[in-house]
DNA sequence: TAGTACATTAACTAAATGGTTAAACTCAAT
DNA sequence: ATTGAGTTTAACCATTTAGTTAATGTACTA
């Protein structure tokens, strides 16, 4: 009997609140069961498994966030503007969403071959699409000639990592929640800023 | 009865080892007693508890992350040495220790407690001692006018983030094991670049 | 050599945990 | 009302796991 979402939903909806906040080996089943407000084999009815549970969840955050940075790159603005609004939005992402990118870290190092099975085919639409960009930029003499795989993992770093270091870097600067929060949306322009200033001629 | 080294060492090098890869929920103390040899009964005789042997782990292995910054800033090379050095020698490290920072995050996050009953202290002088350091730069016109909080940000995140998120940018760039640190090498040079020009007046 | 303090082990316990089952419940179609 | 298919539950099961215990081993000393 359902109350106003259905069983499943409620059910993916409390697996995704807890798996992402313990972990896989972190979580149990009782405590998804309890957060969806309901007998813990109904679980097992609608998904078998804790690992099949976990591995939808997976999927569905992995989705989630991946393909969000690649629509960007193939709209018609200036290469500049292209990478402010990545970070700008990528950051804004990371700031409704703050615990995804360690749990999608802790799994896949957990467990690696959990990508293989999802679509990191994917992976090489987005990466072409920006090495194209910043090839063409280089060749046309806009911006110095660096390495694409630096340009993400410099950009992707900056915007990622306060988020995931947080629980030390909130100590380092003797900062408490909101004022932290205050420096991670300073980082929008932060960010851009230190890029630009990288690939500028 | 000892072999070479003594039980005590024993245990704490094959439960780092299995702590650090697995995480203290996914670390089981059986495991532990396998990889050092000997019976489970053992652990409990020399630490007690599963918790209190983790927090001996935690705590030598972020003693051995932390402090290593810290000596650089108060050299007398110039600041942009010290960056230089910093960045390079952190790098290294890293290399030599690449699941450390996914340990140390992983662990935080899951009970950011622990960090206070370790020495952040340490944090306020490291901390002080790069703030004193960028605002002379500052003072003297030979930087731009940056915050300090955001240097650091940039810093660490640049030459962290790669080590966390390989099992993630390595899929990304299509390289294997040994292409992936080649980038990661590389980095030494590029991160100081882009701070370099970042900060440059 | 007997005693003793510490180290080590095999066997055990209690609790937790993922998963199962059989019965009960709900509700729409007959 | 009865049926029947899908849903939900309480109780249960087997296994795993952290931790304990009592007995055995070891090495040093008086």
């Amino acid at each position: 009997m359902n109350d106003d979402k259905n069983t499943e939903e409620k059910i993916l909806n409390a697996a995704r609140q807890v798996f992402i906040e313990k972990g896989f080996d972190g979580t149990r089943m009782q405590e998804i069961a309890d957060t969806a407000g309901m007998n813990k084999a109904l679980l097992h009815y609608y998904f078998r498994s804790k690992e099949k549970l976990f591995m939808k969840i997976f999927e569905i955050t992995f989705k989630q966030f991946v393909p969000k940075m690649s629509g960007i790159f193939s709209s018609d603005t200036s290469f500049m503007d292209k990478i402010q609004l990545f970070i700008s939005s990528y950051i804004d992402l990371l700031d409704k969403n703050p615990y995804i990118p360690l749990f999608i870290i802790r799994e896949l190092s957990r467990n690696p071959n959990v990508i293989k099975e999802l679509i990191f085919d994917k992976f090489e639409i987005i990466y072409n699409a920006i090495d194209l960009n910043v090839k063409a930029e280089i060749q046309a003499g806009r911006i110095r000639d660096i390495d694409t795989k630096h340009l993400i993992l410099n950009t992707v770093s900056m915007c990622i990592f306060p988020f995931v270091g947080k629980p030390l870097l909130k100590h380092l600067f003797k900062t408490n929640d909101d004022e932290y929060r205050t420096i991670l949306i300073e980082r929008k322009n932060v960010v851009f800023e230190v890029i630009k200033k990288w690939i500028s001629i």
